[in-house]
DNA sequence: GTTAAATGCAACCCCCATGTTGCGCTTTCT
DNA sequence: AGAAAGCGCAACATGGGGGTTGCATTTAAC
């Protein structure tokens, strides 16, 4: 009944609100850089982090910012300067949150076949 | 020799570049519902894929071409429809990535402990 | 006490991603 | 054949991200 067309059933997945603003803060070379710089080497202050990036101290400041807006980075102060880090925590459920979305992609990728070879015996 | 402060020893690990692109198309609400109703649904055509979205079927087109250009999607002809299916070959590559990146965290945050540790006796 | 280092804040550019509207073309449907 | 569905293309608007410069402030160094 009512399944005009069946597409109304199909429910998307609300996934995760807190995925969109991660995989955006993920999505630039900048913040993955200093990622990789803080999982390399320990806190790090914002003129250290900013050495060699080719962009102004300003602009790492705010790249930072946004990583800490996302919980991957919190930062400290150490003196006269402000030493940011990595969030184990966070970045621990950052990737749960990756491993289970793909999770979900594959799971929906089995059950697909099944559900397509059974519609395409009622449409057709 | 050189080692003025240690810190050009720190390579920033050089993080696949794919990366970037891959987390910048997942960076949106829109398209991650778009890969949520792909990976419940089928191949599923535009106007079908913008049902339900609030936006313009211009928009979602726009969407499934950024999703198009991570690979993450393909499209196909059927009749006067183009229809777009999830490339699950890609998204076991993008899940690897993700994978591949969080242990990459995980390794570095290790490392770190020992690393910082020493530091503090030399530097202090 | 001065000087220099490390930041914070604020005002400004500038480009591009997102979204819209209008129109024309092709494929179905009746 | 004629109407309608489904798209593609192009022009246009705009909000926000990413970057910069200039200046004030705090704290370490001499």
């Amino acid at each position: 009944m009512s399944s005009k067309r069946g597409a109304a059933a199909l429910q998307p997945p609300p996934a995760p609100p807190d995925a969109v603003p991660l995989f955006a803060a993920l999505g630039d070379a900048t913040r993955l850089r200093l990622l990789g710089r803080l999982s390399a080497g320990g806190p790090l202050s914002i003129t250290r982090l900013s050495e060699g990036t080719g962009v102004t101290r300003q602009a790492i400041t705010r790249h930072l910012h946004a990583l800490g807006r996302v919980g991957l980075v919190r930062h400290a102060r150490r003196g006269r300067e402000r030493v940011w880090d990595l969030n184990r925590k966070r970045l621990e459920k950052a990737k749960q949150y990756l491993d289970h979305i793909a999770a979900q992609w594959d799971d929906a990728a089995e059950r697909l076949r099944a559900f397509v070879e059974d519609k395409r015996g009622e449409q057709r």
